[in-house]
DNA sequence: CTGTTAGCGCCTTCAT
DNA sequence: ATGAAGGCGCTAACAG
């Protein structure tokens, strides 16, 4: 409410006084500072950011664009993301895109006007436009958990074409031969990748791939009830169902069950991202856990870096890898 | 980076000229508008949100403090009020306080500073600090979820006392009679207000209170585990618990597992809030979910239509009823 | 229909 | 050790 003119008439003194008691800069007068101190205490004096930051060109403000906060990953990486940011100062504004480029283009013209310093971004296709539109107004971006096709894109993302091959693995090592696995149709590495990581597995088994049982659909629970549907009308079914991400698999599992099939009796289900071990009384689905919160973490550590001009010219990628973790949803196939 | 000046000269015309553009304000000839736009387009200009706010005195951005966003109920709500908002064209900035009166004045200090036109605070406790501090800075603030003791706040939440009252009779009519309870040692109203309707429905049943296991801790899976390590050394033990929130009943029920007793078989477990329907497998906790996603919403729009002057002086206090949902993990107590 | 002046709140620069 | 002038980018109010 009360400006730093209000502070210095209280005080007797000028702006430029206040304004050096408030930076701790320059010379000043104990006692002078003692006054302007009491004043702003009177008045309860908070600077005006947007002015400072009109001034300073930094508004110690990132942005966080992701799909969607709902998506426990998501969420544990968004808390990364305050809690590395909080550490260093910094406010988080954040933006869902439900992977929607319309929606981030919108969400990243106005992030551009409020002048953030940064923004990590969870790309919604591989070739967003929000990168060149970022770039050409001089604001550093860091892609979170998926990779872009422009290579100078600092990225921190998990090992999904590795996860993918664990977990594939994993399947076919119980004896799976009919593997299928349900993915996005929108243009995200992590789909890709995961498809590219069942594709090596079977390979490397010696399975030829059945292009039927790749199902592209949205990383949702609607998209994995809705290609599990079209999975059990095949003859034969396939015995194992990797669901893309966490939310395709709820919906894969529920597309089952209406079908009064038994996970994992007739047939079995594995996943990336479940939930947090602790929120679960029965740990069920067998998955590949990525470390969420580290990727936010890491990811706003780099972003900020690059704010203070450190850690080079070069593009950095940073893979986490993910970890398997074998539960009741998987066994080997029905006889 | 290029700024309203780069475009006037662009153009061939004022700054006042570009900004009637900009703003579709007082009349333009239709050329000069074309040319203006040319200019703009070729530039890549997007005006400086920072300069304007700080003429406008509005910022368009709204702040939500929460105590932790990876509490599923928090993520819901969050995602709430980020649709309210965007749909008005409001960004939102988020801070988690992990139920620390410290970090909230900390980031509220911060948001004031950054002329936050409003703030959606879920408070730390019941007489925060931080709502005189907003107050005094001309800052409009709604509490979410939580009640304060200032009735001068308007609020928007879920029905606590209502909803614990509905847990803990369903568990008396199963025939429990001993029947504890796991609250937050914290000054907030969804602590208090939760006992507060274990107490009636024991007492409408003519139990009567036993001090020993109304059990104060946090709000956090830690919490809950203490607290039912504490209840199991009891003798008798309680027959029922009912989890004060999510992650407490969590923590509930890994104490009760590791000390090798069955839920529901050897003690009931009950809870406000358990994750989202969509994501259980095997639905389990028997639970009172709270409209978390309208909670957001509702709260935002009331928060926008005070920033706008619409809702009147007198504070609004809306109260929505929570949903009594039973699983199996309530039952009559063991014979 | 368009331009000039002034100021939002703050801080850098240069005096004193 | 302190103050005065000027400007960050933008727009309201007043000219013309």
């Amino acid at each position: 409410m009360s400006t730093i003119k209000d502070v210095a008439r209280q005080a007797g003194v000028s702006t430029m006084t206040v304004s050096r008691v408030i930076n701790n800069t320059g010379y000043i007068r104990s006692e002078t500072r003692a006054r302007v101190e009491q004043a702003i205490a009177e008045l309860g004096y908070l600077p005006n950011a947007l002015a400072r930051s009109l001034r300073f060109k930094q508004t110690k403000t990132i942005a966080l664009v992701l799909t969607d906060i709902k998506n426990p990953f998501f969420t544990t990486l968004a808390r990364g993301v305050e809690d590395a940011a909080g550490a260093q100062g910094f406010s988080v504004l954040f933006c869902n895109t439900d992977e929607s480029e319309a929606a981030e283009g919108a969400h990243l013209s106005i992030l551009v006007q409020k002048q953030v310093d940064g923004v990590l971004l969870v790309p919604a296709s591989s070739e967003s436009r929000a990168i060149p539109l970022l770039r050409a107004h001089g604001v550093p971006v860091v892609a979170l958990d998926r990779r872009v096709h422009d290579p100078s894109v600092d990225t921190v993302r998990g090992d999904s074409e590795g996860g993918a091959y664990e977990l594939v693995r994993h399947l076919i090592g119980l004896g799976h031969r009919r593997i299928a696995v349900l993915t996005s149709a929108h243009n995200v590495s992590t789909a890709t990748d995961r498809v590219a990581g069942y594709r090596r597995a079977l390979s490397e088994a010696g399975i030829a791939v059945d292009p039927r049982l790749i199902c592209s659909d949205d990383f949702s629970t609607e998209g994995g009830f809705r290609s599990t549907q079209q999975l059990l009308a095949l003859h034969p079914r396939p015995t194992a169902i990797f669901g893309g991400n966490n939310f395709i698999a709820f919906g894969a599992f529920r597309a089952m069950r209406e079908a009064g099939l038994q996970v994992p009796d007739d047939c079995s289900l594995v996943t990336f991202d479940d939930l947090p071990e602790s929120w679960l009384m029965l740990p069920f689905l067998t998955t590949v856990n990525q470390p969420a919160y580290a990727i936010g973490q890491q990811a706003t550590e780099l972003l900020l870096d690059r704010l203070e001009g450190r850690g080079g010219p070069a593009a950095r990628m940073i893979v986490l890898p993910g970890e398997l973790i074998v539960r009741r949803s998987s066994a080997p196939p029905p006889a």
